[in-house]
DNA sequence: TGACATGCCTAACACCGTTAGGTATGATTC
DNA sequence: GAATCATACCTAACGGTGTTAGGCATGTCA
């Protein structure tokens, strides 16, 4: 049982925590996650570094913190999306929906997506859920064109098929981020690049009896 | 002009070298690319981290070099697959072959694909040839389709469908090995995977006249 | 043999994530 | 209202990082 003395600074705690990620996620948009310490985090919200421990377990859980509000925002994001009936139509534009959250925040995908060993919280979002999950979302479309007979027959697996159509937009998406300022290949534009791909990768998933 | 003085020295510095960058791939797959640090990297050697300096500029040209290297040894591993004569299997088989290597080495793709600001050097690598320049190849393979008639006529630029061909295989790669560890998703063994997706952004891709 | 270049060293700087331990504030209880 | 107590935050520190300045000792050359 908790007495209202842990209500009310479980309050102000739940404020500082809002402040640290809101510092978080301007910090890592200003100096890259690379540039991203402790020390400059606490700077930006008037603490010590060791202030954010109370709040925190370590530098790993803030990120991960940010990143599951992000992933929550990114899904919130796709929007409108949810209402296109086609499964197949739903699926292309959230292709398109990814590459433009990728292409404007960058530094918040290379988090998002890139980073090995940064795993997702147990609590914080409900898994499954396709409100709240984008992989979840992204799946019941897949299942409910694999339910419609649109895919070939060799997808069968809503898992799988998900997963191929996903690692498409992150493939472009990453090179773009990770190699995207090596002149060492002529990049081409990443969104006319994605709408060909896009539909030639659905076009060899999905049967084409229009 | 050189004296024989340094010719001397420049062998001995290139065995030097060389050895730093033995000691840099055992350390990246022993410890991994968080794990790599000067101070170990020297210890691996029998050196001081300052002793590394007077071969290499900084940390990140030690890298570098290491992917440069590895670049070649990568397009090298690719072999065989220049004897095929049909472009369009060579680039099926390039996929696999490159599924293969990512699988196989990990950090090593890391390194060479995934790590922002980690730029290719100058000098050490013969860009745009073939021999050694894995992109260089594939494009080879891709401008060779184009001109057979093999792609879709929206199809037009070769650097264009390299970078969808490449984001493909990079796609389902990365994916894995940045979230593979992340029980959120259940993820689906990558050999069969992305056999069936190959096939699907192929068969997308080219025109099916067989 | 003397002069010199240089490959590697020690020492140090400024930063990093993180922990131990203290202090002061503010709520709770008598 | 006073005493107690939890706790949010602090300072100091540890061991690590990449990197630089400066010294030393070796080996080449005149």
């Amino acid at each position: 049982m908790r007495t209202s003395n842990t209500d009310r600074s479980e309050a102000h705690n739940a404020e500082v925590k809002k402040k640290i990620l809101d510092a978080s996620r301007a910090l890592l948009l200003a100096d890259g996650l690379d540039g991203f310490s402790m020390r400059k985090l606490a700077a930006r919200i008037g603490y010590t570094a060791t202030g954010i421990y109370h709040h925190f377990p370590d530098k790993q859980d803030v990120l991960r913190a940010l990143m599951d509000a992000d992933f929550k925002a990114f899904r919130a994001g796709l929007g409108r999306i949810g209402k296109v009936d086609d499964p197949v139509e739903r699926i292309r534009r959230m292709g398109m929906a990814y590459v433009e959250f990728a292409s404007e925040h960058p530094d918040h995908y290379r988090l998002l997506f890139m980073t090995p060993q940064l795993k997702h919280s147990d609590t914080d979002i409900a898994r499954g859920d396709p409100a709240e999950d984008a992989y979840a979302f992204l799946r019941g479309a897949v299942a409910e064109g694999l339910a419609a007979g649109r895919f070939r027959p060799e997808f069968r697996d809503a898992d799988e098929l998900s997963q191929i159509i996903w690692a498409g937009v992150h493939g472009l998406v990453s090179l773009h981020i990770a190699k995207g300022g090596d002149d060492w290949v002529p990049w081409k534009p990443i969104r006319p690049a994605f709408r060909r791909m896009n539909e030639a990768l659905i076009r060899g998933l999905t049967t084409n009896d229009v």
